[in-house]
DNA sequence: GGGCTGACATTGA
DNA sequence: TTCAATGCCAGCC
C-alpha cells in the first residue's frame, strides 16, 4: 500500500519503548499489560515485536526488553540475548529472583502502567 | 503489491 | 475445565 504512515501504528510503536523504559528497577511487566496500555488488549503479539526491534537498539535509545515477560512470568524471549541465560542474569542482578525461567513473586514484582501511570 | 510469520493474549466451543 | 481459533501491528519473503 505504501500509504501515508499514520500517526496511530508509529505511535503504537514508539509508546511501547516508552512504557518499558519506564518500568523500574527490580520490576517486570507482560505484553499483554502494555499492549493494553495503548489500547489494544489482542495487540500482545505486536509488542513482543517491538521488543525485537528494540533489542537492536543502543545507548539513549536502549529499551530494558529484559524487563518485559508474558503473562505467565516466564522469560519466553530470553533466546533472543546474547545468552540464554543473559536475561535471567539481568533480572536476577535487579533483584528480582527467577527459577527455571521464571519470575518468583511475579504478582509482587508485577508492573502494569494502566495502574503505575494512572493513565 | 500480497501474504506469512512472530518474544502473546483473549475469546469461543 | 481444557483445547482450538482469532486478533493485533510491523517486518520479511
Amino acid at each position: 500500500m505504501m500509504k501515508e504512515p499514520n500517526e496511530r501504528y508509529r505511535n503504537f510503536f514508539h509508546d511501547v519503548y516508552e512504557v518499558v523504559r519506564l518500568i523500574p528497577p527490580g520490576r517486570v511487566s507482560t505484553y499483554g499489560a502494555i499492549a493494553g496500555y495503548l489500547g489494544s488488549r489482542q495487540g500482545a503479539r505486536t509488542v513482543g515485536w517491538a521488543m525485537q526491534a528494540a533489542h537492536a537498539l543502543s545507548g539513549p535509545e536502549y529499551v530494558p526488553c529484559h524487563r518485559v515477560i508474558n503473562r505467565l512470568g516466564v522469560l519466553t524471549g530470553k533466546q533472543f540475548f546474547g545468552s540464554p541465560t543473559a536475561m535471567q542474569e539481568a533480572l536476577e542482578a535487579e533483584g528480582v529472583p527467577i527459577i527455571d525461567d521464571q519470575v518468583q513473586d511475579f504478582a509482587q514484582r508485577f508492573w502494569d502502567p494502566s495502574t503505575e501511570l494512572q493513565a
